[in-house]
DNA sequence: TAGATTGTTAATCGATTAACAATC
DNA sequence: TAGATTGTTAATCGATTAACAATC
């Protein structure tokens, strides 16, 4: 059933898929139907087993999913679990914040390394781990195959850092500065711009019931 | 020309027009061509001209737009450089970044207080400022007239502080708490789940080139 | 005026939703 | 078997793109 191409939209439910499904099963629920989910999610049950159904047949007719297997099957699909070795560069409030959260560990991420190029934040220490100078960067990335890249250094150093990181040889580019961060085929960017999502909230908070 | 419903897929690109703008400005451009904006934003020049006219006909035939000028309308749709106040409820990584990050405040965001229900983070100085107890925050939100708040505590918790904050009069929750966070109707509420970007980018590098 | 570029309508495309046959 | 619910096709809806008349 998979199909050759799926769409944006479909791909940014996933996580919320997998968000619902951890916890129904960390509350014991055995199955689950779509016509469930979508009363609990929010979203239309067409389109809940639409989305599924571009990955493969998870249900049963006349009884729905099993909530442990649906769960492992898009845990698998976003390649959750798979080992990636990352390094965050930019040792700013955000860059820090990030390489201390556990949780992404905890996944299968591990974030192995911060650098900055600020000779004052460099050897200083976060969380018994010492934040590293920018010169080290290289022969980290090659000695440890890391495979991902962190961006949290100011927007106009953003661009030549992920070019530098795409040249080691990460596959993954996860940009948090606000700036739209572009790299060849091959290589996967994402941009986490959270001002964009303060200004939509605010566009919100000002319009709110008219308009 | 103000549509009376705009969608939400305009509004989720007003902010990186309002970004390239900025942009343009800084570089001293004094005007611009939507094909251009189209060139250098990779957009649809029709689209974005269309975008633009749900709020108003900022262009001129034959010109093109003032990039100031139209840099100003739309920080003034977003509602950018209004005074907000807001809290920051829950000390942690996450937390104590956003409460740092200065560029919020040169924006009219001023993240007046954070707060923590852990005794041992409560009292403990960010940058000159205290962690306050949780205790405090209904008489903090009251008396200083916050309307945002900022939620960075533990997902078990995340609901219930927004419903404290809602129930104090905030207009907008901005959570970054990894569950959907729902408030009454006239309370804005964004959901940044920044798992949720990371599993996207795992997603597509493991899919990468086929799929 | 001629050239350029907007504002806007019409055409296309894709995503969502409804409906239902298949089947557990 | 009867009931429930999926998987999937068909219908609808909305967003994107193309085209062009309006106009600076």
């Amino acid at each position: 059933m998979r199909d050759n191409r799926i769409s944006e939209a479909v791909i940014s439910r996933l996580p919320k898929y997998y968000r619902y499904l951890s916890e129904l099963e960390a509350k014991g629920t055995q199955r689950v139907s779509s016509s469930k989910m979508s009363a609990d999610m929010g979203l239309n049950a067409s389109q809940i087993r639409r989305d599924l159904n571009c990955f493969g047949g998870f249900g049963q007719q006349g009884y729905g999913y099993q909530v442990n297997n649906l769960k492992n099957e898009i845990k698998k699909i976003l390649g959750i679990g798979k080992k990636y070795t990352a390094v965050v560069v930019g040792a700013g409030n955000i860059g820090q914040a990030l390489y201390k959260y556990t949780n992404f560990a905890e996944e299968g991420y591990n974030l192995a390394a911060i650098f900055d190029a600020d000779q004052s934040v460099v050897d200083k220490e976060i969380d018994g781990i010492t934040v590293r100078p920018i010169e080290e960067l290289a022969d980290f990335v090659i000695n440890n195959e890391v495979n991902l890249g962190v961006i949290t250094a100011p927007k106009r150093h953003a661009q030549r850092i992920a070019d530098e990181l795409v040249l080691l040889g990460v596959k993954g580019i996860w940009n948090f500065a606000p700036v739209d961060v572009v790299a060849r085929k091959g290589v996967c960017v994402e941009n986490v711009h959270l001002s964009d999502s303060l200004f939509v909230l605010s566009y919100r908070m000002r319009t709110n019931g008219e308009d």
